[in-house]
DNA sequence: GCCGATCCTGCAAACGATTGCAACACTGGT
DNA sequence: ACCAGTGTTGCAATCGTTTGCAGGATCGGC
């Protein structure tokens, strides 16, 4: 009925004691005496009491949320890392506040608004485009960087992408593979770049060509993969296998290959990146290397915690692992066909 | 260097104006002469001033945020969505709070906290098995269900399962399928249920039995599409056509029926629900309902903004149409076997 | 019966911004 | 010269909670 709200004042003088008594019963129990504790506590569940999260957070000097800035929420990458963000956020909690840095005109301008008192007690950063120099702010919070980053040195998460490369090319080279290419994210993106140069120094390390004409650069999404596809097949000496920076691409790949009748593992085999639910129920199960995505949500907001509450960021940079899936779409290389010809459909019987 | 926060005072006394001015030039401009404006607006940017977000939503008595309520943030489903939510939002200056509903003991009791005072200026709801009990509290903010839901009448985005439903059966029905069964999402979650009907009116609309042996229980996952295959595969005398409750399963279903050397669509018929990313670069390309997830997410937000600026909610009840993405998993049935044999591989030359 | 220690509680000052109200200074019309 | 109206500014209360400080009660040891 009461429109109102109820505050501290109300439970106060229903329960005979002052407000800070009230205060004090809800956040630090212990202090106060038993009896008037279960005194107050009886008032709060005769009022409906609630605590008013503004006024608390206002004294306190604290907003008891986070803010996880993604370049694009639409990608279904992040919901996981959220998930995992908000799985000990909120066990803490913690609230979880979440922006698409890509939406605004300006993101530097967003991100400094982000920084600003009262909006949050600290951000994690996904987006590794942003300008390092937005980030000066006097009195900001502390933040923590979960994407790799070149120039600044911020508390961070970081995924060993360069073992994930290594993990790929050992796997295809040990199949018998020499000629392995490379399917790439965007130019800009340091995650992109990492496992490109991954690839290549797996390559060189085995003796193995890391050839320009075998990357084939992509954009993480699943029609890059196709367009890939068709690059790849246009291609004079194409590349026996293919590791690709994502597991989109390598989605879109078989599909636009197999309307070329190529088939993984028969004419080509693909390793993918990520591990996304999909690639266990493709046709063929898509091998890959997997990204603990929940982790890594966890690792980051565990780190920011840690910083928040005044921790000296013991854990300042931390390395997640990846590993190698073994799955259905890696086989050893086709026997050479007799001349510069493509495998056609005539294989089975003769 | 200052540690400190720049309040408001310092600019009033930089710019030799009260904070009540200071106040003003920032928040309605047109009512402060324009000198002292200028003075002030100096004074800002000599001070580096930035307001303190808790103080001003304390006062104003709204945080500036609203919560998203998912059963599961790591389901992508729920990404496009929030992409939805969040730029609506935040083109009107609001953040977006998310939170998972199954993560702690107690759904409602959290429920209950995000509606407490302060928490936020309203919510979204995506969880359908929450009680609505648990909306009984006295100055909650406003709520809106963005997913059907039985008892309660609040605002809400509905999207029109039904409809989904009659477009699938009457596509497949119209390539001359009779015998088209179904893959249903968890007996408890509303959408489902909703969907289930739509197929079952759908088909007894058209003369066509809508048996129980041909609805298989599934839970939306990948997973429990690769289980109905299974079940479909042993089933007496199976459905020559699927209609899928969501993408996923539809997904779990080729693959794993791919292994027993079923395609689609020569011998079986696939409709999902949603169009997910996937859909499009699948072999083959999968034919489904297509839910407008960015448009949910917009329409949700744009309505809550509504009721929170005292709107008088005159878009209660918001139905968004879905629409059938024809692509190739769909074709008239396969003429009846022989006797109640399966058809086999041997199907090409004879 | 006195003294310090310990425990509990209340007073009142923050936290930093917003805003109703009133004061003041003009302007222009009569 | 007066008055109503308009435009601009400052005063001070207010939002609801937390918390430093100090005072009162109680206790145990001597």
């Amino acid at each position: 009925m009461d429109r109102k709200q109820v505050t501290i004042q109300d439970v106060a003088r229903e329960a005979g004691v002052s407000t800070a008594t009230v205060s004090r019963t809800l956040s630090k129990p212990t202090v106060v005496a038993k009896p008037t504790r279960q005194a107050v506590l009886r008032a709060v569940q005769k009022t409906g009491y609630q605590v008013n999260h503004l006024a608390r957070n206002l004294r306190r000097g604290r907003t008891g949320s986070v803010i996880a800035l993604a370049p694009n929420l639409a990608n279904p990458f992040f919901s996981q890392i959220l998930a995992g963000m908000s799985e000990v956020l909120s066990a803490r909690n913690y609230g979880l506040l979440i922006a698409d840095t890509q939406m605004g005109p300006d993101p530097d301008e967003r991100l400094r608004r982000y920084l600003s008192a009262g909006a949050a007690d600290g951000l994690v950063l996904f987006d590794g485009s942003l300008s390092p120099a937005a980030l000066d702010v006097p009195g900001r919070p502390p933040v923590v960087a979960a994407c790799e980053w070149l120039k600044v040195d911020l508390p961070s998460i970081r995924v060993d992408n360069a073992m994930g490369a290594e993990l790929a090319v050992a796997h295809l080279a040990g199949l018998g593979h020499s000629r392995i290419g490379h399917v790439t994210g965007p130019r800009r993106n340091v995650l992109a770049r990492t496992r490109l140069a991954g690839w290549r120094d797996a390559m060189t390390r085995r003796g193995l060509d890391p050839r320009e004409g075998w990357v084939f650069e992509g954009d993480f999404s699943m029609d890059s993969g196709a367009m890939a596809a068709r690059r790849w097949l246009a291609a004079p000496d194409r590349p026996t296998a293919l590791f690709f920076a994502s597991d989109e691409m390598a989605v879109g790949f078989l599909g636009e290959a197999r309307r070329a009748d190529i088939r993984a593992p028969r004419d080509v085999s693909v390793v993918g990146f990520d591990n996304i639910e999909v690639a266990a129920h493709l046709d063929p199960p898509l091998t890959t290397i997997r990204q603990p995505r929940t982790l890594i949500g966890q690792r980051a907001a565990a780190l920011l915690m840690d910083l928040i509450e005044g921790g000296d960021g013991a854990a300042f940079e931390s390395m997640v692992e990846v590993d190698l899936i073994l799955r259905d779409s890696t086989a050893p290389p086709p026997p050479p066909a007799p001349a510069g010809q493509a495998p056609s459909k005539a294989a089975g019987a003769a």
